[in-house]
Parts: structure tokens; C-alpha cells; sequence
RNA sequence: GCGCCCGUAGCUCAGUGGAUAGAGCGCCAGGUUGCGGACCUGGAGGUCGUGGGUUCGAGUCCCGCCGGGCGCGCCA
């Protein structure tokens, strides 16, 4: 449990619905005796016959879908229906007697209960619950969304990683949104997160660009499977000539001493292109280090220790079929001096990454790879890690569409639509907010005309729009002489007592406070969309509220501040949901 | 052929087994003598691909079928 990190609301009302069910045992008289109902068929009775602790699955809570029926509503009643053999109504009224309102201690954040068919159990606020809240918003905005997972874990996400052989081009635009976003989500959520990018740096591919950079500054062909991109003549006009010079000296193919260097270009380049997105990377790591440092050698040795190799037509075989793999693997080829293959560098890849300390290492791929994910878990689980320590996060497939065509992308031939050039035409925050309001699994047709034509029209802009308009308020206050009260001003809890007696406000506070749950959903789920449903409803809200009550008011200084309060709130809250989306919150537009 | 993913409003997409299936865009009709009209209010628009099953309850879980995408190298 981090310091800073915020329980939310719905964690609070959930202890509240739990204490109430152990206080409504007696009540609830079990069917049989000794044995104590779990909530969703979980852990059953000891079988001696004494009562188990009462462990059951967490309690549901969620919002419901109709705001008449409260802020939070249960199903545990009717869960319960079937261990307590009694009438989910029957149950709710029991548990809802024991749950502890305002009524009887004023701290509570829960203001009532109600039973409602077939057996809900549905939950209103208490207004001192949203004050407070508003108020921790004032106190401490820069923490504001962040929570604290059960089991806070060191997690590496590996994404992108394309080759250095070519400027990413817009199929890679969805992999590097997607895992940044993890990232963003993950690290909120209490976790610590490393990003890392994966590339080949010596590879026949890198020959391959040297090679073409050679011929274009000899004023060669190209070779028929080299690179024609703009980028490669670039290159070939930028080349050092001592680069060549040394090459030559040491007796060493062109291509090769060339490539290394216009590799190293254009991994920079990515690299800058990605930092343009707002993805930045911790680790930069390079597959020619794995060989070199003998990570995929130790791999390879500790998969033979363990038995689970042997020898094929003078290939060296994993057998991972023994892990549930369709067929076994080649890890070092009959050819070529029993090289190590690409898998068998990816093992080594994992026993490297294991031994930085990760609990957890993901990869972010393109769901073409899905065919890899059962070797690489076999390897780990081979090697003496957990296989689900070892996650692969599939990002469907995106259609780039113009004029009703896909559009084919190859880096060879240098036709392909530039990451830096899509985003030229859309715009950062709206490329962000379009994949982060899609789940990863969901297959994307993504018509760049469209695009283009409905980036104007973003919700993007809707939800940073509400943000600037709060801030020309806040400046407007500030001209007139009022400002709103800070987090720690005394008349604080009593200005927002008094406001939020008023429907407009109680409307904005209550969705301020469900940030934190919003990011516990995301960091669970892995998942955005909800965060930008979130931003969108917020928005929303506060539109409405700027309609129907006036903030600045010099009239009522009183009502002023505490609206002040509010708003100032809500600022902070929707640039927390665009912060963890990687939007900027302008105070302007 | 085998495996994985997907099928929800005209379009792009949400929907942790729960109450009347939602949002944005588009379309139609309205709204401001006041803090930013990049805003607000209302409306039309759905046999949730299809047929069974499990459940008190299924868009959600299971099976079959139809349609679409991807994968099944000692390539990377």
C-alpha cells in the first residue's frame, strides 16, 4: 500500500457490504451445520466439519446502469441463494439491516440501502463521502488516480521492437500505442513497469540495408531484394566515408560495416519518432548482446540440462510439445555451424530478462504471432519459470484503407505510410485517443480519409475542451478576486457541505470520485476504453453542470468557492484520465 | 485440414453472468440579451451472425453451423 494511492469509493462500500454479511451470519442460519456459504461456489467447507475461514470470491459491486437505483449495487444476495437455500430478497434484507449508514455513524460513506427484485442490493452515497473526496482531489492532485494493487509486482513490457531496417510505418502505430498505454495503466495501479524495445542489429536484414546503401553511393543497382525507400538514399548521401574507408582496411564486407551504421540510424530515428508519440523506453536492447553476453548459449544448455532436447538430422531440437506446443523447435540449425535460430535467441531473451528481477515479463505482438505464443511459454516453463509469469498481449490486426483499398505496406520497396506522417495529418492526441477507445482484440479498419475528416470531430477534443473551459473560469475567478479554496482550507468541508446539497454539484462530484475505480478496471482488464468512456461521461458532466449553475457569482462568495472547489477537482481529474492516456489537458484551445 | 481472434445501431466501437443493450460520428428537430456555441436538449435508428445447451437470469459461459481475419518454416 503505497502512501499516495487512493481507495476508492467502491472498495469502501464493498468492506461495508462484507462486514454487514459477517454480522448477518446468525441471521442467515446456514442450511447445514458447519458450513459456511461461499459467495460464488468458491472454497468449500473443510471437511472435518469445522467451520473454514470464511473466504469467498471478492464481493460484486458495480454501477448500475439506471442512476435511480443508487451509486453501487450488489448481487451478493442473490449469489447467496443458493449455499443459504433461502430467497435472494430474504437474504438482501438481512445483510442490508447490518450495513452500517450515516444513520448511525457519520462517517460512513454510505448514506442508505435499499432491496430491490429479484434481489440487488443498491447503495446511495453519502455526501460526506464526495466531500471527501473532493477534498483528497485538492490536497494532493498530483497522486489523484493513482491506486495500489493487491500485490504490487516489477513488470517488463517489451512492444514494437520492429528491425531497424526502415522508419515505422503505420502498422506499428497500434503496437506502441498499446503498450504504452499498459504501461501507463500498470505503473497508476501501483505497479513498477520497465519499457523495452527489442531489435535486431546484425541479422541478414542489415546486411541487406547496407548493401543497398553501398550500391546507391556507387552508383550501383540496387540488389533485387534490398531497400528502395527515400530514407535509403538519405543514408547513402549522409554516409561518413570513413565508414567505408575502415571497412576496406579491415578487409570487411561493406554491407555489413554500412549496415551496422545505417542501422544505428535508423534505430534513432524510431527512437525519435517515439518519444514524438509520447512512448519513451527504459531499456534499448539489442539481439547481437544476447549472443555475445551467452544468454542464449545458458538457454540453450539449461533446456539440455533439463532434458528437454535432443538431436534431429543435425539440428538441435527444443522439445516443447512436451509444454503443450503443436510441435517441437528448432534451436540451432543443421546449417550454418549450428547457429542459433531466432526462437533460440528469444529463449535466452527470457533467462536475461528473468535475471533483471521481473516478476512479470509481457510482450505486446500483432496477433500474426499468436502461432509463437505456445513455444515461448514452453521454453519458460522448461527453463524453471512460471509460464504465466509470461504474458503475450495480441493486438488484432488494423486495415489501413484508403480510397476503399488496403493499403500494403513493405519496407523493401519503400511503399509504406510513415508513423510521422500519419500523425502529421491527425494529430497525436487523436491517433492516442482512437486506438485507446479500441479494445487490443478488436480488429480495426482505420480509412485514413476518414480519419482525417473525423480528427476535427474527435471526442478527444470534446473532453479537452471541458478541461480549458474550466480553466478560463479558474482565470476568469481569479480576475473578479475569488479563487477557489485550496485542499487544506479550513472553510473547505463546510463551502462543499453546502454546495453539494445542490444536484448539479452532487452530479460532478460523484463522477470525480469514481477515477480510482476506473483505473483499478483498467489495470484488471488491461484495457483503455473504459478510461476514455470515463473522460467522455466526465465531460459530459461538467457541460451540464457549467449550464445550470453559474460559478462565478460575486454575489455568493460562498457558493463561488465551493463551486471553485468543485471545478478545480474536476480539472485535475480529467487531466489525470488524459494523463494516463498520454493526452495532453490544455488550459487553452 | 488443425489452432487462435472477431461478428452488437447507417459508420467506428463499448458492454467484469444481472435491472429498459450503450457511446461517438452521421441524420432530423430545437436551444444562448450571463463564467469559452469545439456547448446544450429532444428524436429516429437493434431478430446482439445463426441454431441448440447451461443458469433463477445469457450480448456475455459451452457445443454445432455461417461469414471475416490471422497463424501452422532450421525466415525474422
Amino acid at each position: 500500500m503505497t502512501p499516495d494511492a487512493t481507495t476508492s469509493l467502491r472498495s469502501q462500500v464493498r468492506e461495508a457490504i462484507e462486514a454487514a454479511w459477517q454480522r448477518a451470519q446468525a441471521d442467515l442460519a446456514p442450511a447445514t451445520a458447519g458450513e459456511v456459504p461461499a459467495a460464488a461456489g468458491e472454497s468449500p467447507a473443510t471437511p472435518g466439519g469445522v467451520p473454514a475461514e470464511p473466504q469467498h470470491a471478492p464481493i460484486e459491486i458495480e454501477r448500475p446502469a439506471d442512476p435511480s437505483f443508487g451509486d453501487f449495487a450488489s448481487n451478493l444476495a442473490m449469489k447467496l441463494a443458493k449455499p443459504y437455500r433461502k430467497a435472494p430478497m430474504e437474504i438482501a434484507r438481512a445483510i442490508a439491516a447490518h450495513v452500517v449508514t450515516t444513520a448511525t455513524d457519520a462517517a460512513s460513506p454510505i448514506a442508505s440501502v435499499e432491496v430491490a427484485p429479484p434481489g440487488f442490493l443498491n447503495f446511495r452515497l453519502a455526501d460526506g463521502a464526495l466531500a471527501a473526496t473532493t477534498t483528497r482531489v485538492l490536497l494532493d492532485p498530483a497522486t489523484w488516480g493513482r491506486v495500489s494493487v493487491a500485490h504490487p509486482e516489477r513488470i517488463n513490457v517489451e512492444f514494437v521492437s520492429a528491425n531497424p531496417t526502415g522508419p515505422l510505418h503505420i502498422g506499428n502505430a497500434r503496437g506502441a500505442f498499446t503498450g504504452d498505454l499498459l504501461c501507463r495503466v500498470l505503473t497508476a495501479a501501483g505497479h513498477t513497469v520497465e519499457r523495452e524495445y527489442y531489435f535486431n542489429d546484425f541479422g541478414s536484414q542489415v546486411k541487406n540495408l547496407g548493401g543497398s546503401v553501398v550500391a546507391i553511393r556507387e552508383g550501383c543497382e540496387i540488389p533485387e531484394d534490398g531497400y528502395h525507400g527515400e530514407y535509403v538514399y538519405d543514408m547513402a548521401r549522409d554516409l561518413p566515408a570513413e565508414i567505408l574507408e575502415q571497412a576496406r582496411q579491415a578487409d570487411e564486407d561493406p554491407a555489413l560495416a554500412v549496415g551496422r551504421w545505417a542501422s544505428e540510424q535508423v534505430r534513432a530515428g524510431i527512437q525519435a519518432s517515439l518519444e514524438h508519440l509520447g512512448c519513451h523506453f527504459d531499456v534499448w536492447r539489442s539481439e547481437s548482446t544476447l549472443h555475445k553476453d551467452g544468454w542464449v548459449k545458458q538457454a540453450v544448455d539449461r533446456l539440455r540440462a533439463a532434458g528437454d532436447v535432443y538431436e534431429e538430422d543435425g539440428a538441435v531440437v527444443f522439445r516443447s510439445t512436451k509444454y503443450g506446443d503443436d510441435k517441437d523447435r528448432v534451436i540451432l540449425r543443421s546449417t550454418d555451424d549450428n547457429a542459433p535460430t531466432y526462437f533460440a535467441a528469444d529463449i535466452g531473451y527470457i533467462v536475461e530478462k528473468f535475471s533483471r528481477g521481473y516478476e512479470r515479463i509481457v510482450f505486446i505482438w500483432g496477433e500474426d504471432h499468436h502461432g509463437y505464443v505456445a513455444r515461448v511459454k514452453a521454453a519458460a516453463q522448461s527453463l524453471g519459470f512460471d509460464r504465466d509469469h509470461v504474458q503475450m498481449i495480441l493486438t488484432a490486426w488494423v486495415r489501413f484503407i484508403r480510397d476503399g483499398k488496403e493499403i500494403a505496406m513493405s519496407k523493401r520497396s519503400g511503399e509504406f505510410i510513415t508513423l510521422d506522417e500519419l500523425l502529421g495529418e491527425i494529430g497525436v492526441d487523436a491517433a492516442r485517443w482512437f486506438f485507446a477507445s479500441r479494445a487490443a482484440s478488436s480488429g480495426i479498419d482505420f480509412d485514413i480519409e476518414l480519419a482525417k475528416k473525423q480528427s476535427s470531430e474527435n471526442p478527444v477534443y470534446y473532453v479537452q475542451y471541458a478541461h480549458a473551459r474550466i480553466a478560463s473560469i479558474l482565470r476568469k475567478a481569479t480576475e473578479a478576486g475569488i479563487s477557489a479554496p485550496a485542499g487544506d482550507d479550513p472553510r473547505l468541508s463546510g463551502l462543499l457541505a453546502s454546495v453539494l446539497t445542490g444536484a448539479p454539484e452532487a452530479q460532478l462530484a460523484r463522477q470525480i470520485a469514481r477515477l480510482p475505480e476506473i483505473v483499478e478496471d483498467a489495470a484488471a482488464s488491461e484495457e483503455t476504453h473504459g478510461i476514455t468512456a470515463y473522460a467522455t461521461d466526465l465531460a459530459t458532466t461538467f457541460h451540464a453542470f457549467y449550464r445550470d449553475a453559474r460559478v462565478i457569482d460575486e454575489a455568493e462568495p460562498d457558493r463561488s468557492m465551493g463551486r471553485l472547489a468543485l471545478i478545480a477537482a474536476a480539472k485535475t481529474t480529467l487531466a489525470g484520465a488524459l494523463g494516463l492516456l498520454g493526452i495532453s489537458a490544455p488550459e487553452s484551445m
